[in-house]
Formats: C-alpha cells, structure tokens, sequence
DNA sequence: CAAGTAGTTTCCATCTAGACAAGTACTTCT
DNA sequence: AGAAGTACTTGTCTAGATGGAAACTACTTG
C-alpha cells in the first residue's frame, strides 16, 4: 500500500524513550505506586525518575499524589486515564508495525 | 505482585529505538528485502537506513548481503537467526506488559 | 564525457539520559 | 538542642544517540 505512512511515525515520542516506556509499564501495572517502588523496579536515580516524573506529570500523563505516611512525606504515582490510553495504544502500535510486516510478505 | 521482575527488563533496549523496531519487523515479514524496499516501506532516508543497518549488522541480527542485478550493485537484507529470535521475544514482552497493563486496569 | 544509480561516510546541530552535587523541609536520634 | 537521616527536587555538565544534508565511491548508462 504505497503512500500509506508507517505505523512508526504515529508513535509517541515521549514515550518512545527507554525510562520513560518503563515508567510507564510498571505503573500500567499497579493502581498506585510509591515513587520508591518505581524507582526500585525501573532501576534509575531519584533525580532521574524525579525529572522523567516531572514531563510525563506535564505531558498528563502520570499523576503526582502527595501524602504523608506517619508525618514523613512521600509520593505516589499512578497513570491518568490519559496516559493509560496512551501506553496503550503505543503498545498497539508497535504490535501493528509487526503484523504489517507480515502483510508487506505478499 | 511485589518480588516479581517486571517483563520490560527483558527488553533489548538496541531494538528499542523505533526505526531499528520498525526496520527488524520489516524484515520479519521476509525471507530478505532489497535495500531499497525497506527504506521505502519504513520512510527512511538512505543515510539513516545504512548507519542503522550497520548498527543491526554489528548486534548480529541483520545479515547484509551485497550482489548485482544486471550489472548494478544492490544490497539485501535479512535478519539472522539471533536477530528473528530477539526480535520475537521483544514482541512477546511487549505482549505480557500488554496483558499485565490490561489486567491492572480492572 | 556528463549524468545517474546505489548506497556510504562525514559533518554538524540537536536532544537526552544520567551522574553528581547541593538544596529543601521536615523528622528522628542522641 | 544539634547532628543525622528521609524523601525527594533542582542545577550543572557531559557522553552518547539521532538524523538531515551533502560529499564521496564505484560503476553504468546515455
């Protein structure tokens, strides 16, 4: 089918990234989870999950919630019906451009 | 389920970037494809297409196949075994983040 | 000989991840 | 009370990845 676009180009672009994707998934995985957990799973520094935190929070993607456990601070993080959709639909995507191969085999 | 690995670990971060994605499932769908079909068929520009295939080729997962159609030179692609294997698992990752991700959305 | 084909390589400009250090605002320990 | 710890946040900096444009290679064709 010539002068179809490449599923590729309707990628999300911040979500392409590597921390970012992983974010994402472990938290498509869990209601909410703590920013400790996160950073455990996703194996990253807390400035690093902190600032990769702070442009999916910007894009609408994740949601910051602030609380306190006792009377220390703590985080939580969990996916905007937003970012659900949209990892979603990344994931469907990327299983498009792989099936379009296959078509592209005839 | 805490104490388990989240699946994106087993992702190859290598076939991760988009283009090389797209260029492994092109080829996933063929026995081997001429250069320019995949350039075409991922909308690449040639300069980019070759450093990726370089990339691939140095990873193991294209082969690179140089011959002549009449007496112009032309290049074939294909993935190697390694390369359809790792290329397969990825899909199957992306499957169970997927399914963990649908299942967390109850 | 000029132009074209089929890539390849170089140059460059941009973008980003992630390390490291320091800061903030409390809380807890001694 | 002061020192140390907790739970992040912010600033700075650098190495590496990305990709377009253009030059280059080695022929072939007009």
């Amino acid at each position: 089918m010539p002068g179809t676009e490449h599923p590729r180009h309707s990628l999300d672009e911040l979500i392409q990234a590597p921390v970012r994707f992983s974010i994402m998934a472990t938290l498509s995985g869990v209601g909410e989870a703590e920013f400790s957990f996160v950073r455990d799973t996703v194996q990253v520094s807390d400035s690093n999950l902190s600032k990769q935190v702070t442009i999916l929070e910007n894009a609408g993607y994740v949601r910051v919630r602030k609380g306190y456990v006792g009377k220390r601070p703590r985080t939580w993080l969990s996916l905007t019906p937003v970012g659900r959709e949209t990892f979603s639909s990344q994931l469907a995507t990327l299983q498009e451009i792989a099936q379009q191969a296959a078509a592209a085999a005839d």
